[in-house]
RNA sequence: GGCGCUAUCGUCUAGGGGUUAGGACGUGAGAUUCUCAAUCUUAAAACCCGGGUUCGAUUCCCGGUAGCGCUACCA
């Protein structure tokens, strides 16, 4: 379809554009994960744009964080812009529409943040007295060095109506008698948002404008923007809102860590998994599926499946993850190659202090994927591998539920026999322990649960087999032996009381 | 206060004028198994309230209520 030449693509153009004042959290995540969708599904270009013109709250911490928090996604963008670096093009435009006539200079000093504007009582409209400055004042006053804000003339009194067509929640429409004289340029200079993100966007050419619902209203003041920039109008899509189990919005202030990316990252997270999570909040494929890949995000996503309702991320203090995003998590998990999964896990068990090989790591792996919901579950699920020396454990758990001590000793040095000649693969091992079991007159139950506990140290663990196989028979033999010291010492414990 | 948006199981959601209101997570029970996990079966669990419109509303309309958002020289 492009007619021209090779850099004509599409004119679809999206763009993300977070503010540096904290990490990244999840809610501007998933609204960056929908631009992205949005984007790839129709073949447009996504852009990054920080949006750091509040130079009081703007950190490069913040700016570090969320790249950290957008490349662990995985996502790529095609185009990154700074605000603050454009800031002529914002004043140029402000100094345009002031010269249309379209705003005026408001010389009422700023109140600080938080203090209460002068007239709470109503809606705060406008200062009639600075609208109605006679241009001439103003002139003498900018020139006499008093500072001042840019504030816009919203029309009044001509019942004039704002519209548009939001891509979510339909038809929008506000009287613009009823929106304030918002300002476009602060008295120190620099641009509001409203501003700097609407000439932006009409610069770098955004057909699509996809954002948080907390923007809904604020469309109408820029519709009035793009008109006194004389701009093409951008389609307008907002995204209902993430909020906590009390229905809040999610807030790094309020909620802590566990509304920040880097949270569900070091957890052990799958980006893949993380993202399917949040496409689920507030948007559905509409054909009861919930396990998605990227590329089936993309394939399904359409704007028409965002619904208008805010969605609660269900997290807890005790426990910080919805246990949907778990289970997704695990899904990933188990759909993962293992090969893949394994080379995922390499880095998890290092920061953990262990130090396996590649092939060791790899032949663990499938041992424990079934049982592992985030990547660090990992470490706790198969320590037992990797150590030198099991972590101590308590005697009595050697003893199978329906026996005694003198049954796990038998079981113990029968096995300690039959490991020395047995042949160290799967089948064949299986095969001798289940033989020896016969032999003893013991159920299997009775017989794996005392080794099991020898070899891994605790009740719980992978099939045994299998994880004899990857201990080896000098490790198994070591601790079987270990396991019948242990149970020496619980007898001499025993007998003199 | 003003303006706006929203309302289906605990949570995420599907659906839509007549349905046993579907799925998923989580929870309970059972099956399987050398433990755990995974897997399978199964159970409990929802249309905010009140009016209309209609033969019939959870669905459409209006009102109420509740929640959320905006109402900054923050974004």
């Amino acid at each position: 379809m492009p007619e021209s030449g090779p850099s004509s693509t599409n004119s679809l153009r999206v763009r993300f554009a977070p503010s540096p004042t904290g990490y990244l959290h999840v809610g501007s995540a998933r609204t960056f994960i929908f631009n992205w969708l949005f984007a790839r599904h129709n073949s447009g270009t996504m852009v990054l744009r920080l949006d750091d013109t509040d130079v009081e709250r703007n950190t490069d911490a913040s700016v570090q964080s969320i790249f950290d928090g957008l490349r662990w996604l995985g996502l790529n963008w095609d185009e990154e812009y700074k605000q603050s670096e454009r800031l002529a093009l914002h004043r140029r435009q402000v100094d345009d529409i002031f010269a249309k006539g379209l705003a005026y200079r408001d010389f009422t000093p700023a109140h600080a943040a938080g203090e209460e504007p002068t007239s709470a009582q109503g809606a705060w409209l406008c200062n009639p007295g600075m609208r109605d400055l006679p241009r001439e004042e103003s002139d003498r006053r900018a020139a006499a060095g008093e500072p001042f804000a840019v504030r816009y003339r919203v029309p009044r009194g001509e019942g004039r109506t704002l519209q548009f067509v939001d891509g979510v929640y339909g038809l929008q429409t506000k009287l613009a008698d009823e929106v304030e004289d918002f300002a476009l340029l602060r008295s120190d200079g620099m641009p509001t948002y409203h501003l700097a993100s609407c000439v932006d966007d009409a610069d770098l050419r955004i057909s699509h404008i996809i954002r948080g619902q907390d923007h809904l209203t604020n469309t109408f003041k820029h519709l009035l923007i793009f008109e006194a920039l004389g701009a093409t109008l951008p389609k307008f899509a907002h995204l209902p809102l993430l909020v906590a189990p009390d229905g809040a919005k999610l807030s790094k202030r309020k909620h802590g860590s566990v509304v920040s990316v880097t949270t569900y990252r070091d957890a052990g997270f799958l980006p893949s998994a993380f993202i399917n999570f949040l496409c689920l909040l507030g948007w559905s494929p509409k054909n009861d599926r919930e396990f998605l890949t990227l590329d089936e995000l993309t394939g399904a996503f359409t704007l028409e499946g965002v619904n208008r309702a805010n969605a609660v991320v269900n997290f807890t203090e005790e426990d910080p993850f919805d246990a949907k995003a778990v289970w997704l998590n695990a899904e990933h998990i188990r759909a993962m190659p293992v090969e893949e999964l394994s080379r995922a896990l390499r880095p998890i068990f290092e920061r953990a202090g262990f130090h396996p090989s590649p092939e060791k790591v790899l032949a663990v792996t499938p041992l424990i994927r079934e049982r592992i919901k985030l990547l660090r579950d990992a470490v706790s699920a198969a320590d037992f591998f990797f150590v030198e020396e099991l972590a101590p454990y308590d005697a009595a758990e050697l003893i199978p539920q329906k026996g005694d001590a003198a049954l796990a000793r038998r079981v113990l040095e029968k096995a300690a026999q039959v490991l020395v000649e047995a042949p160290f693969e799967h089948d064949p091992l299986d095969h001798a322990m289940r033989q020896a079991a016969a032999e003893l007159n013991v159920k299997a139950g009775p017989m794996f649960q005392p080794i099991r506990v020898a070899v891994c140290g605790r009740k719980n663990a992978p099939p045994l087999f299998a994880t004899m196989t990857v201990l080896g028979r000098e490790v198994c033999l070591e601790r079987i032996r270990q396991a019948l010291t242990k149970l020496e010492s619980l007898d001499e414990a025993k007998s003199p009381a």
